[in-house]
DNA sequence: GTCCGAC
DNA sequence: GTCGGACAACGCAAT
DNA sequence: ATTGCG
């Protein structure tokens, strides 16, 4: 097997190398099979990287070796992808990439080894006005069904408001329940608005659920996590791999996947998300296309 | 995975 | 030439 | 101002 070859994505050329080398040990999942990952979701990935400032974490030596975060845009990636500017709330700028294409992501997955994308709830274009609204179901222990009856009451209290929501796995111990929003609210109303209704879902579901910030409060129970409802702070990605054992995919259901207590946070793997996407349709078809007005009722 | 500065 | 370190710093809420 | 948290 050769090292490294020079392989033609849409309009650039990339090189990739060490295809070969063993990212998730457990699961024999190689960086060849990250790449080809990251390029067969491109389409489905990319509306929610687009104009966006990504952050990574990255895992070059794979699951066993370190990881790290990366903000800053490498000089050495290639000038075809989009650079954007990020304002830092106490003064300052950060360069930082964002995707608009397959070629992007085949650079940056094989640049990085095992591949985590976060992506923040604002596009670039207007950075203190979120397009999405995101709970982010974070149970105290392991998962449990509890988790799915969880989702399932918060789809209710927000489809009382009038929102439509989506839910996706986080390939770790939750679900995050997100809200696509017109831009009409800057992050403080969307956060504000965002614990209103935590609370109410915390009322609803009072053994199971807290709002409760500090761990040794929760009790074991389910933290109904609002902060990432915030100017710069990110969620991992729609489609985005976790490092992870068994190569989990944050991965978008349709809500009648929560009927059944079959579900699992880290159901979809790069092993088996192709069967799917090749029997189902994308279950965020919608997402794009709809743009809920939140109503504030503080 | 890649860069860069130190040995 | 080879080795080892860096590769984020953010925003919040509570104290 | 510092801390806990993600
Ligand atoms: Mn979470
Ligand atoms: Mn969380």
């Amino acid at each position: 097997m050769s090292k490294s070859q020079t392989v033609k994505v849409g309009n650039h050329e990339v090189e990739i190398s060490s295809l070969d080398k063993v990212l998730f040990p457990d699961e024999g999942v190689t960086k060849g099979d990250v790449i080809e990952y990251y390029s067969d979701i491109a389409d489905l990935a990319l509306p929610y990287l687009e104009d966006r400032a990504l952050t990574f974490k990255r895992y070059p030596d794979g699951l066993k070796g370190e990881g790290f975060y990366q903000k800053h845009a490498p000089d050495y990636a290639p000038d075809w992808i989009k650079r954007v500017d990020f304002d830092k709330r106490e003064g300052g700028s950060m360069t930082q990439l964002s995707a608009h294409a397959e070629a992007d992501l085949v650079w940056m997955a094989n640049n990085a080894g095992i591949l985590v994308i976060h992506a923040p709830l604002a596009r670039t274009d207007k950075p203190d006005h979120p397009d999405v609204m995101v709970f982010d179901l974070d149970p105290s222990e392991d998962y449990s069904d509890t988790v799915r009856k969880v989702a399932l009451e918060l789809k209710g209290i927000l489809e009382e408001r009038g929102l439509k929501s989506f839910v996706k796995t986080t390939g770790s111990r939750g679900f995050h329940i997100c809200v696509p929003l017109r831009r009409d609210h800057d992050f403080q109303e969307m956060r504000d608005e965002s614990r209103r209704i935590a609370k109410e879902l915390e009322e609803h579901c009072p053994d199971a659920t807290t709002t409760q910030h500090r761990k040794n409060k929760r009790g074991g129970k389910i933290f109904i996590d609002t902060y990432r409802n915030a100017y710069g702070q990110t969620r991992v990605a729609p489609y985005s791999l976790r490092a992870r054992d068994g190569a989990p995919i944050a991965c978008p259901l349709d809500w009648d996947e929560l009927t059944s207590s079959d579900i699992h946070p880290q159901q979809y793997t790069i092993k088996n998300i192709r069967q799917r996407l090749g029997q189902k349709t994308d279950p965020w078809a919608d997402f794009l296309k709809t743009h809920n007005r939140l109503k504030l009722t503080g």
